[in-house]
DNA sequence: GGCTAAGCGAGACGGTACGTCAAGTCTTGCG
DNA sequence: CGCAAGACTTGACGTACCGTCTCGCTTAGCC
């Protein structure tokens, strides 16, 4: 009932999230400051410190309040269809703001901060590589896939392009360099054997 | 006369260039510091300043010293054989030390560096790509390849999936993985339509 | 039932006093906390705080109770031998540990906290000049001392060389010292007039 | 030729003095903070630090350039006036703003800063009892002091009652008192031998 | 003897300042 | 005149306490 009341614990988390999201839109990831978090988000240093180990795991974190849901599979049948749809709406994620470029900035974080990699494949990329093997599973077993397709290397194989585009080249991650992906890896690299 | 000569121009580079690699080996690129670079190669801040406008363009020099030739391309007639033969010797530089853990730490720099985004491409891995793409060539012309094999994307249908595991999941990049990848990649993801 | 009984009232008081005078001795008034006090005494930082408004009254309270009784002046008839008596017990007080450190320090805290300056005065220093007053009232009265001697100057007279001694030089404060003092202050800075 | 010359050295060090008296008198001694020095004086925190290892040791030579000059002493022949003379012009300094705050609070410092307490007797206690004594020497060699007379106890005896008056009792310090304490002490305590 | 009100420990909270570090700019004086 | 040396302002770091506050638990005191 009080005009200003002073909230405790998850208020405080989630203003803190929200906070480090405006800010690192607003002024880019590598000018962020906890510092500046905290005066924005009207909260005390030690309270982000005493949640958060480093400016990476509070940006883990707030990045992955974004998607909590997480990415969803199809399963219509058709497994390279359910694919080009999947990874669409991943790299709709992936490239677009709020999400794109602080992501960007968090895999560039995790190559020098160990936690912050071994969070980031825990809770995004090991869910999500999961989710992947098991469709591809389905399908292989459908006969959908080739029966030798190593199924420990589909995420490498299938994201490995995508995150070339996203951090080393910088070129634009559209749905058309997707479908241009897939049809290869279907197709693969050798000549085809019947003709 | 001084048994410490003041010494000029490209000594002073090289000198500094060096200190950088020593030092981001010894303490890391994260905790690397212009500072401390200037100070332990006797040298002054702007001294360093004058030459390089960031730390990351500063390490992109020191660690292209390392590789001044490049990684050439071998062409013993069989595509798959060379393949593997190139992309071992890239992995071998890409994951050992003292390249790999500053290569990392650049492109990590370079999700927020824009200038340094656009010199690592253009000088490291714009010429690689050029020359996989032109050995591919050869080999497409040869029949080695599938014709219809999309040439603008061998680049990150090959790379994407080594980058993926020594950025992303960082776990060992070794020539066994490299291999399964190549294999995976030459056969197709798709079921073999001769059957 | 518990075997340590949650306490109140008193026993609290004087468990947080005992404390502080504990911390206090260990590593220094100046870096004293009262958070430390709290944790060290298992006392919550609100219970101290409803007793003592700051650090510099908790320390008062704290010191006073080491001396509840205060100074008592002897009365022999000699009032020069009973203010040596009476002034070696002072000193024995306010130069030794515990009281001295802490005593110096309180005084420093009185000098930007009107409040521990007035309560200093009204709980210590009023009632040993009261004291000292009296005593010297009754030996002026016998003719032991001088007429005219001004005895609300007797306290910054007597008093006035120890504490510089004390707080500005430093040096030890000995019972040698304070019965040069008294021998310089009972024979006068003057030429005897008798010759 | 610059419109805002970055200044060095002697300019930058006179202009954090200057700041930290003006600072010191607005908000008192207790709550200045160096950061609000730098703040204020417009220099960075690590400018001040590589000057002064703490607070105290800051205010001393802040207070100590308000009196480079020191407080000298008259001979006119007539030790009582010209002790009397030096007191009062000593006690209009101690006493009076802005020294007299400032050098209460530096006292109280010297309470937990061995340092403070050191140099303050070395550059301040120290020359004027060096001056009271010579001074008191040449009275007593002229005869206008008692030959017994202790000259090293002088500067206790004398100043001893002024700084308890200034920090225990916290009383005005006015020339009137300080007439009488003179008075006083050239009497002496005890009854006239003559009689 | 059960109920309520207060005291209490614990510690989260918004703040302020600490003392350190490095960034990038500048000045000085050597060679 | 390029250089090393390093002083300088700025800004952020991560820590320590401040004094206020909320949270449940315990204990007294009053019905």
């Amino acid at each position: 009932m009080s005009d200003t009341p002073r909230r405790r614990g998850a208020d405080r988390t989630e203003a803190i999230m929200r906070t480090t999201l405006e800010l690192g839109q607003e002024i880019g990831y590598a000018k962020l400051s906890i510092e500046a978090v905290a005066a924005r988000a009207g909260a005390g240093k030690h309270t982000i410190y005493r949640r958060w180990p480093s400016k990476g795991a509070l940006l883990l974190d707030s990045l992955l309040s974004l998607n909590e849901a997480g990415l969803d599979y199809p399963d219509t049948g058709d497994i390279a269809a359910d694919l080009r749809v999947q990874i669409h709406a991943a790299v709709d994620l992936l490239a677009g703001p709020p999400f794109g470029p602080l992501f960007r900035a968090l895999i560039g974080e995790a190559q020098h901060e160990p936690q912050v990699a071994a969070a980031l494949n825990e809770r995004f990329i090991g869910p999500q590589a999961d989710k992947t093997v098991a469709r591809l599973r389905a399908a292989r077993d459908q006969g959908q896939l080739s029966p030798q397709f190593d199924l420990e290397l589909a995420m490498a194989i299938l994201s490995g392009p995508l995150y070339f585009q996203l951090l080393i080249t910088q070129e634009p991650l559209t749905h058309e360099y997707v479908d241009r992906i897939l049809d290869a890896l279907f197709t693969g690299i050798g000549p085809t054997h019947a003709s």
